[in-house]
DNA sequence: GATATAAGTTTACTTGGGTAAACGATGGAA
DNA sequence: TTCCATCGTTTACCCAAGTAAACTTATATC
């Protein structure tokens, strides 16, 4: 494996994250959509290269497909939630030693966030923090 | 590439911080700390297979060493806060969209977070709301 | 009916991470 | 002086991601 542990590369997350989107597309569709996606300048990838991709996720259960005619739709098959879950705890795993805190603290300081966001992120940890019984956690 | 985009693999990383830590350290102190590390149960780690890691990092310019005699001292090229901000920066931009507060009410949303934790995280988030300049953005 | 088009399938190659045995050299122990 | 432990080096796999051409098949078109 690699990079992100969620089990999916880069170009596979972006896969998943079109059908998120959309619910479910075609290969065609996903490959315009990806490339519609990157800056020109750089090289569109390959049709063939995404159906790769998809057959891959299918072989990892990411995604199924069903045939209308001879074409196929796919589908996702994890929640975004889900691996927005995973890729989240992989980086609190390998470099903030699993401290949430850590990480928060690290993206305050390093990391622009607009004064209308730090008042909703104010308004939030007001709200958890003086009612803790809100269900999210885990 | 694979995994996190720090350009840095998961042996990799553990490599690194413990070059972080110590300031340095030879072939053979890594792969026992590395072992000491993982739990009993599973698989140490062959000392050939630190070295060869040891080797891809230092063409990759991620370490340089310096000769004792016959044994090598490595020693950590990149600063540690930089391979976090990368890996941060990573994550927000593969999953969150960019979004710093994204990422922070997710967290809020899905990760424990202790009660003492929350009350530094509104104490930091004050301070930081109330006081635009203090230094740590980018 | 021949053919271009487009869908899926097969095959193949590159790169990077991880793993580790095998090998050569050297220095200390027996 | 021989031998073993230990360096670092070389060599070799495996696997996953990414890339994409080549191929097969079927359909729609001329």
């Amino acid at each position: 494996m690699a990079v992100s542990s969620n089990g999916l590369g880069k170009m596979q997350l972006q896969i998943m994250q079109i059908l998120w989107e959309r619910g479910h597309a075609t290969a065609r569709e996903i490959t315009e959509e990806l490339n519609r996606r990157k800056s020109e300048a750089q090289e569109p990838t390959a049709h063939s290269t995404v159906q790769t991709l998809l057959r891959k996720l299918e072989a990892k259960g990411a995604v199924t497909h069903t045939a209308q005619e001879r074409t196929f739709t796919f589908h996702p098959v994890p929640k975004e939630e889900e691996v927005t879950v995973n890729a989240t705890r992989d980086l609190l795993a390998r470099i903030f030693n699993n401290s949430a805190y850590g990480l928060v603290s690290h993206l305050i300081r390093h990391e622009k966030i607009s004064p209308t966001e730090m008042r909703q992120l104010r308004e939030l940890i007001e709200a958890e923090g003086s009612d803790d019984s809100s269900g999210g956690k885990k």
